[in-house]
DNA sequence: ATCCCATGTGTACGAGCGTACACAACGCTT
DNA sequence: AAGCGTTGTGTACGCTCGTACACATGGGAT
């Protein structure tokens, strides 16, 4: 058997974990469809992550850093703009075209309501977050405006509705005072 | 086999199965699970329900009608009184006790994130509830409020934290005009 | 009274799952 | 170079699940 001694195994079993749940959901992720999704043999998984929440906590936290990233970039530290548009379009940005990716980081992210072990995790990332929007306002505001933009996107996600932009902005710009 | 011809078996299924995903979760749901709980034969749930999907249908449109007559009860049309502290206080209410019901409905309300059939449900709830709090302000605002409602309801299952009323209700005020 | 069909019941099948475990291979320490 | 512990592999067991299907039953239309 070929490729003993894979280096970074682990990571991509999070990445193939990601893409399981990204195609089939939270509800389709098994030790079996990583593994062959990963093409490594069963055994390979549970070695590495005996719990499914195992491998959950680290496609979350992974799944964590790369949104990080997208807000980091779309919310400038120096930006004089306006917050709640620059907000807004961010969202419109997520919501606008392929809306697999939003789906799966959700899915990761609610899927702490039923299992502790993922609220730490989860914590992280509101705290990350808010700590991204206080560099443009005042740490109580930026947990209420994060709070705000998880409801509208959610609401948008939970009813397949469509996304108003202007209407989010306008949301938005009420919480800054 | 007694209990033949069991006039309301279809609502006797769905409490069941709201019990059963109350104390294990969506993913403790199973036509077995159902059958157990309201103590009748397997083949009596995949007679009813053909699908999972189909009894979540009916459990989160029944949880939605609980829910719904909760809201109403604590937001009297003639209230004079302070709009935000009133949801501040509803959601302290649901937060503060056993939190085992608020999950319960959060997590069939979330689960039409990947499950097309449940989001009608899902839209309905949003237009009812909003249509409740537009007894006391504008439909926009309404939208806003249940938004964020959301948010900040789903911040603290989710990490687990503490409700905090007082910032809660600030929150809210600020985005009554 | 008769018949039909919605409703109720029991059982079986095949698939997928987590888990466990024995064994193989290889780097690292000594 | 020898031994050991980490990492990788293959297989098997027992369980739960959705689904299907044949049969029972009795209310209601005729």
């Amino acid at each position: 058997m070929p490729r003993r001694y894979d280096p970074d195994r682990r990571r991509r079993l999070i990445d193939a974990a990601i893409r399981v749940v990204g195609r089939d959901g939270i509800a389709g992720l098994s030790h079996r469809a990583v593994a062959a999704e990963a093409d490594v043999p069963l055994g390979s998984t549970t070695y590495h992550f005996a719990t499914l929440e195992e491998l959950m906590v680290a496609a979350l936290r992974q799944s964590n850093e790369n949104f990080g990233r997208v807000l980091a970039e779309r919310l400038p530290k120096d930006g004089q703009g306006d917050l709640a548009a620059d907000l807004a379009g961010a969202l419109g940005v997520w919501l606008g075209g392929d809306r697999t990716g939003v789906e799966l980081e959700y899915e990761l992210y609610l899927a702490a309501l039923r299992r502790p072990a993922l609220r730490p995790v989860a914590a992280e990332w509101t705290e990350d977050a808010t700590a991204l929007l206080a560099r443009r306002t005042d740490p109580v505001t930026a947990r209420a405006l994060l709070a705000l933009l998880d409801g509208i996107c959610l609401q948008v996600l939970l009813t397949g509705g469509s996304y108003d932009e202007e209407y989010a902005r306008a949301a938005l710009a009420r919480l800054i005072p």
